[in-house]
DNA sequence: TACCTATGATTGATCGGCGC
DNA sequence: AGCGCCGATCAATCATAGGT
């Protein structure tokens, strides 16, 4: 994009991506616990789990499985909100990085405020309260 | 591909192209400001109302047309550049939230 | 009818700002 | 003095509408 050319846009679109992922992985206790983690859909359905980590794109954008998905949805309507500890379990669990869990959570907020301003809202989700 | 891509045959994207009008002011404003194609809040509510649609929608429509103007640049879009140059000129129905820098367009 | 393009919507991730 | 959150945006992709 051209140099200057494109004086609007260009200016202050211009993001691009760096990685930085990262690792926090720490992982490592057990957590005694087992949130386990139920899910229903179970149905594993084909993809099951892959071995390999992270499933990122050629751009870097991670492509979260249906498991990790409905785990966090699960997770958001216990909580809207994580604590520290529980973030770390999710993420050990479900194979994803802290940062991912976090922002995965920031998201799903923003989301679910946009729906409820659009007036769709199912109308409950617990531990809400005006 | 084989991964993935069910984000459950949701009801989501059931979309309808906005009507001709509306894709007009979208546009008469989009590029009437090219410098900082960035409608404030209330801009955006204002488009909203007159393009019979929501804000969001507003939003999405911003957020696709920038990307999409700026991956062309140099293609038909200076032809669109045409909506700025004659609507701005002649009368202004449509402009709101005036922006600082009113005169000059770079480019 | 099939193929292709235009376009609205979704979403993981980023940026700037704010509060603690 | 670093962290998480919010709000807006980006960038890629999905899925459908519309056109040939």
């Amino acid at each position: 994009v051209g140099g200057n050319g494109s004086p609007g846009i260009g200016g202050v679109l211009a993001v691009q991506n760096s990685l930085i992922m990262a690792n926090s992985a720490t992982a490592g206790s057990a957590h005694p616990n087992g949130m386990g983690v139920g899910l229903g859909s179970g149905s594993g359905s084909g993809l099951s789990s892959c071995s390999l980590s992270s499933n990122t794109n050629n751009s870097g954008r991670t492509n979260f499985t249906n498991k990790q998905l409905t785990e966090l949805e699960k997770e958001f309507h216990f909580n809207r909100y994580l604590t520290r500890a529980r973030r770390i379990e999710i993420a050990n669990t479900l194979q994803l990085n802290e940062t991912q869990v976090k922002i995965w959570f920031q998201n799903r907020r923003m989301k679910q405020k946009k729906r409820v301003k659009e007036g769709l809202i199912p109308a409950d989700i617990l531990t809400q309260h005006s | 591909v084989m991964i993935l891509r069910s984000r459950f045959l949701d009801a989501r994207r059931k979309r309808r192209n906005f009507s001709k009008q509306a894709s007009e002011i979208l546009n008469e404003y989009f590029y009437s400001h090219l410098s900082n194609p960035y409608p404030s809040e209330e801009a955006k509510e204002e488009l909203a109302r007159k393009c019979g649609i929501t804000v969001s929608q507003v939003s999405n429509w911003f957020g696709n047309k920038r990307i999409r103007y700026k991956k062309n640049i140099g293609k038909a879009q200076e032809e669109a550049n045409l909506y700025a140059a004659k609507k701005a000129a002649g009368a202004s129905p449509y402009s709101m939230a005036g922006p600082p820098s009113g005169t000059t367009t770079p480019m």
